[in-house]
DNA sequence: ATAATTAAAGACAAAAATATCTTTAATTAT
DNA sequence: ATAATTAAAGATATTTTTGTCTTTAATTAT
């Protein structure tokens, strides 16, 4: 469904929203580390996710790392998606067709858009913070141990 | 969702069940134009999808080309994501994690799995004849014209 | 038999995605 | 001020995906 840059993002904002506050912040080798993912890796798609500390925030140097605000924490998921540009990947035509709209569908079209709705309602209505609680309340899990 | 691999090979399956017969095949030129897909590229798909005769059949030489029998035309569009392996998006967790199961979800994976559920159903029931249909009653489109 | 036609197969090329490594800049603690 | 720490930025490498081109093999019509 979502790209490899996508998937890190994503598991990567949710353990920051879990782990993190203003005053207590993550370095990149520990959100590698609790997410499975490669470290040099994160550390770019983290410099997307940073950009204007719209969803994750940043300060350099000793007791520095990443963060996330309250306010960013209770983003929907999908702004993840809107920063990684895979947003699309909730509008697109399952068949790739450009033009294929309610005016010219695909064969699929009437069928998938039932499908697409919904997963435009889940990433749209779910929080960053409600996923980040399921994790602290033990109910779910972020990595592959 | 889909690789362009697949994509091409949905569109092409479906425009191949829509206008072949055993007595009337169609070149990679006609295929690949109706589908708005990279003719070398789509032989080579459909050089998969031939594999065993299995959902594509072809015959070289004059008068040759692609075409299906109607026996695979009522195959379930899902024979083809099995053939391309990406059968997989419809299995995998959301978020890339390789032991996301009931016993240990990831954060999205309860809500996720009802609508993974419905793709699935969705391409194990539908059948490529049912979409190729379409096409021909006008109801649907494969290109983008 | 021969020539024409068509898909199959294989080699190659370009682009995009994924991943790593090094250098730089900012911040903090001392 | 200095040294240590950390993310940011940039360069490079690898792999995968996408796409093209050429040669081969099969089939058919003549």
């Amino acid at each position: 469904m979502f790209s490899k840059s996508t998937e890190y993002a994503l598991r990567a904002t949710i353990y920051i929203a879990q782990k993190s506050s203003e005053n207590c912040k993550l370095g990149i080798k520990a959100i590698s580390d609790a997410t499975d993912s490669p470290p040099h890796f994160t550390a770019k798609i983290l410099q997307v996710l940073t950009k204007n500390n719209k969803i994750i925030s940043s300060v350099r140097g000793p007791n520095g790392g990443f963060y996330m605000t309250e306010e960013a924490k209770s983003l929907p998921v999908r702004s993840v998606l809107d920063v990684m540009e895979e947003d699309s990947v909730l509008e697109r035509c399952i068949l790739g067709l450009n033009k294929c709209s309610e005016a010219k569908p695909c064969p699929m079209h009437s069928q998938y858009k039932l499908i697409k709705q919904q997963l435009i309602t889940l990433f749209e209505t779910k929080t960053i913070m409600e996923l980040a609680s399921d994790i602290r309340d033990g109910e779910a899990f972020i990595n592959n141990d």
